[in-house]
DNA sequence: TTGTACGCGTTATCAA
DNA sequence: TTGATAACGCGTACAA
């Protein structure tokens, strides 16, 4: 033995330990562990003079220990489809701002659109048995499914609503924000409508259904005019879509995007080729994200809360996490259409 | 005592553990341990049937435990100055996708351009033991220095070349960067260049460094023409930025843009308000965003190696904590300039 | 090459 | 309200 084991304070790494804490503070350790967690059977002297000491020495908790004697992390596993979208950052942000701060640590996984990715990210960050799951829309294999609902974990599912509401969920309807665009340019006299979606996930489909929904409603449903591509959703693809649209059906007079990213690129090439909007076509985006406004025309666009969706999962989890229930578990954010120039 | 204190197998999570992977295999749970990990001194025979046994419980370590044994986490913390900017994102995918496969995880921390909010996230962040740090940039705090340095952890600094040498990075230089942008507009013969940045970070100042450093060598520098906010930058601003500079100074001829999203905004406002790019005015963006090309008139730019400076900065990290040194502890990933139509 | 004994820093359990 | 004791699951140091 080269140091003598009852050396409690003996240290290997430079931290200073929850026993030297509680040293300093003329403590047990375990009164310690409470007086610093807010454990509420701590008389309030003993708390103050523990916090002093952690102060003191800048103790930090050990949170390998803690996971391991608690059998529970801090960590909470954020699950987003994309990070190339600006989309899913301001939703990230939000969440760190609301989790950091209550000592939650956040692993981010990138399922790049792709169900088996989600579910391998899941098999291994359910190894850090993670605190919480916050997760994107509702799409995803039988047995990333069941990975979840087995493992009893706190989830709270993002950006749409559960149609069986059985599920903690944040978002809002993209059913109903794909009708809100056909009305909006139904409204405005337009008779052929199209739709242009990329990145085809279950929510981009959806904006296309109760797009299509509205358009039938109207009688003014056309097959032929909904172009949809499995493509990741970009500005030159919007671009490239637009085109070819134009040029095999010359008499569409309102488009609506799947994403405002795409509706840029069409707005570019519009005006590279001289076609007029919104006289000619009317282009209505999705997201309005933070350029849409600055271009010429200014796009008109369906607003989403990506960022409040984010703090209203993250605030859903904690109360999950807490182990309260929750009464309304679906909660609808709504979005709201931003009419502008281009429609 | 509810459970036999000897029963080594009694789990309280449902997982398994090493223990019982190594009684499956017939061996001694080091021996297991030291099977899964690789180390060379287990029997191939052995190493073949631990490797079954864990796959048949589907056994996956308890990185809590591992950390807290070992005194090391498998955690690499990133600190990159901001989300919201497509650059950095890049950056962190390649990352991801370096450092995932081989067990680490990632954590992610956005200092939003701030010394005080990155020196946090480091205080933070290092109570974790991070195995590796993958920091951005030279410019923080004595503080944060300090606690990098006296920490010893493997840390690489992406972005930007160390002047010192002293330091593993991976990046390319910023006042070159500059420079070659002086020295493009400058061939095109213009006489009236400014400089627009916003965001002031490090790079964004050397940027603008090298650029004037250009212009004096070519007798064409004027302190009037630089335009620097410490506002984010975003399309909006860029819009603004550039009315405004043209407004006081009508004869300028070329602006050199510290990011791709304000030159963008500067092209749409040019072309709300009749002003000819590049006839009247040439203009230069950086990063080369992937909207770029599709801007009208297409955005000449300096391209940069985000991603692969991703790449290699996770590589050299991951080097670095397998505990061999760098021969060339400074890489140069380099840039380069795509002149299209803009300028 | 394999195994034994122990400790990592914290929290749960139970007794005082 | 506080404290003693025993885990949590794994890796290190050493011995065999």
């Amino acid at each position: 033995m080269m140091t003598s084991k009852n050396d409690k304070n003996t240290r290997t790494t430079g931290r200073p330990t929850l026993n030297e804490v509680a040293r300093l503070a003329g403590v047990s350790p375990i009164t310690a562990s409470r007086a610093l967690r807010g454990v509420s059977t701590v008389a309030t002297a003993l708390v103050e003079k523990v916090q002093k000491a952690a102060a003191e020495l800048s103790y930090v908790v050990n949170p390998a220990a803690r996971a391991l004697a608690s059998a529970q992390s801090h960590s909470v596993v954020v699950l987003v489809p994309s990070l190339s979208n600006l989309l899913f950052i301001e939703t990230l942000e939000a969440i760190h701002q609301v989790l950091r701060p209550k000592g939650f640590e956040v692993l981010i996984g990138n399922t790049h659109y792709s169900r088996e990715e989600e579910e391998n990210l899941l098999r291994n960050y359910m190894a850090y048995q993670p605190r919480g799951l916050l997760l994107t829309g509702f799409d995803r294999t039988e047995s990333a499914r069941r990975m979840v609902e087995s493992s009893n974990v706190p989830s709270v599912y993002m950006m749409d609503l559960d149609p069986g509401a059985g599920l903690n969920c944040v978002g809002f309807s993209q059913t109903s924000a794909g009708e809100t665009a056909a009305a909006h340019l139904i409204s405005r006299g337009r008779k052929r409508l199209a739709y242009i979606g990329a990145q085809l996930d279950q929510r981009t489909l959806l904006r296309g259904e109760g797009f299509r929904r509205a358009l039938q409603r109207a009688q003014l449903y056309d097959p032929a005019l909904e172009l949809l591509t499995p493509r990741p959703s970009s500005v030159g693809l919007g671009g490239e879509l637009f085109l070819q649209l134009l040029a095999s059906h010359p008499d569409v007079d309102a488009i609506f995007f799947g994403n405002d990213d795409l509706a840029h690129g069409a707005l570019l090439e519009a005006l590279r080729h001289g076609i007029k909007v919104p006289e000619q076509v009317a282009v209505l985006g999705f997201n309005d994200l933070p350029a849409s406004s600055f271009m010429v025309p200014r796009l008109s666009s369906i607003s989403t809360p990506r960022e409040a969706i984010g703090r209203r999962a993250a605030e859903h989890l904690l109360t999950l996490m807490a182990g309260n229930k929750i009464a309304k578990p679906v909660v609808d954010m709504g979005f709201e259409l931003k009419v502008r120039e281009s429609s």
